[in-house]
DNA sequence: CAACATTTGTGCGTATGTATG
DNA sequence: ACATACATACGCACAAATGTT
């Protein structure tokens, strides 16, 4: 994606054989240009950039084509733009949920089988295990022996309890202490990406169970068992993987 | 990427009969309307919108507001737009890649920590070990000793192999035969990510080195050994990720 | 001082025309 | 001829700051 155009239009006499290159579209110009100064750092996030009309004459453009800019921009989640009195494009601070929330979005439209990800899912839970073990402390342990209580009282009710599992995995992978590994978590968790949903309904005592599960998993965890936590996480996970497939 | 989200919400939890009629920005309404149409399948990869004058007449609004949203559409790789006698905005096929590569973007963005990053690929990398043991073609056993064969060549001529080293490893997601898997590993393999690169230029040797335990593993898994080729892989990173470290 | 009105800076949308592939 | 890309020019809507009652 990239446009790059230097010359501008002097076709007449002295016809450069060398950089047919065609200019391009001045927005896409002006977008990679700002997500440079973005990714640089000159431009931090809660920064605001200038009007739109200042920007066009910067850059020598109308005030749609910056908000064409403004647009790419805006839709790739680097700046968010406010209107009224004191508004503009400010640049957006990343966070972990907007960017996990990327992930969702092109995990979803790339066409993936539910198998595709269960099994993708199965591979990452079970590679941070030992990171778990190995890193979790002691309120990581207690937040989510929380979890598995909110879990047992919603299942006493038959109330739905995925939403609780899936908080209960993002979880434990942020007891991995390791932010790329969270976001991944969270990514895989996201309200999208379960197609697991309708799982649950038909059996609700399979909340019951994973609830189990889930405290089984903790208490390992507790004592930094990689291999029970492992164990138990795997046949917690091939359960549901079973469920995606039938 | 992206989307979604921010700018002048206005979410009500409970939709109303009778939904307001200027929600928000009318290119956004439009971008989520073709968004919807192409995720539930009504567009597919390859069909071609209308024109935007057509698309404008349709919604009720000017060509402008037409274009915005599909520089939204755009920016989230969801069409592409060409120019000229048959142009016109054309749903795009998903490729793998793409998504990996928005993926990159949103990692690279997202300040996290190339220890971070690192340790993700190592617990992701170990993770699909056995998949791949198990699902491995000979085409792909045949490719992988390509790679290495290449990548011993380069070693021979001081020549970087840190790019034949990527290649390799995306190589081995790929014979895991998950996409998702594969689109994982390309990510963290894009070049973006490679803060490994300087890593590789004070140590040729390393490159020699790397290329034997890549044979190594390609033997274990050719022989549907899990622990051998756990056990080198694990080494392999282990040695990378200290580079890195320190 | 509080409640209301005005100003001002900003983005949002429209309409029309030209250039270009 | 037909499509996008861009410029220009204009008006509206909105929100914060500021002035007024």
């Amino acid at each position: 994606m990239s446009t790059d155009g230097s010359t501008t239009s002097n076709r007449r006499a002295t016809d450069d054989i060398f950089t047919k290159v065609t200019p391009g579209r001045a927005s896409e110009m002006i977008l990679d240009q700002i997500r440079s100064l973005i990714r640089d750092g000159h431009l931090k996030p809660g920064d605001r950039l200038p009007s739109e009309r200042e920007l066009g004459d910067r850059f020598g453009v109308s005030r749609v084509t910056v908000r064409e800019a403004l647009r790419g921009l805006e839709a790739n989640a680097m700046v968010t733009i406010k209107v009224g009195a004191h508004g503009g494009a400010f640049v957006t601070a990343p966070t972990s949920s907007r960017v996990s929330e990327g992930i969702v979005d092109l995990l979803s439209m790339s066409g993936l089988t539910d198998i595709e990800i269960t099994e993708a899912r199965q591979v990452f839970e079970l590679g941070i295990i030992p990171l778990v073990c190995e890193r979790a402390t002691e309120a990581d342990i207690e937040e989510l022996l929380q979890i598995c209580d909110r879990g047992d009282a919603a299942a006493g009710q038959g109330s739905s309890s995925m939403e609780l599992s899936a908080q209960f995995h993002t979880r434990v992978a942020e007891a991995s202490h390791n932010a790329a590994l969270a976001m991944l978590a969270e990514a895989f968790y996201g309200p999208t990406l379960v197609s697991l949903r309708h799982v649950q309904e038909g059996h609700p005592e399979i909340g019951v169970r994973s609830s189990r599960e889930h405290r089984q998993f903790v208490m390992a965890v507790k004592k930094g068992d990689v291999e029970k936590a492992t164990a138990v996480m795997r046949t917690h996970l091939g359960r549901t993987a079973r469920h995606v497939k039938g």
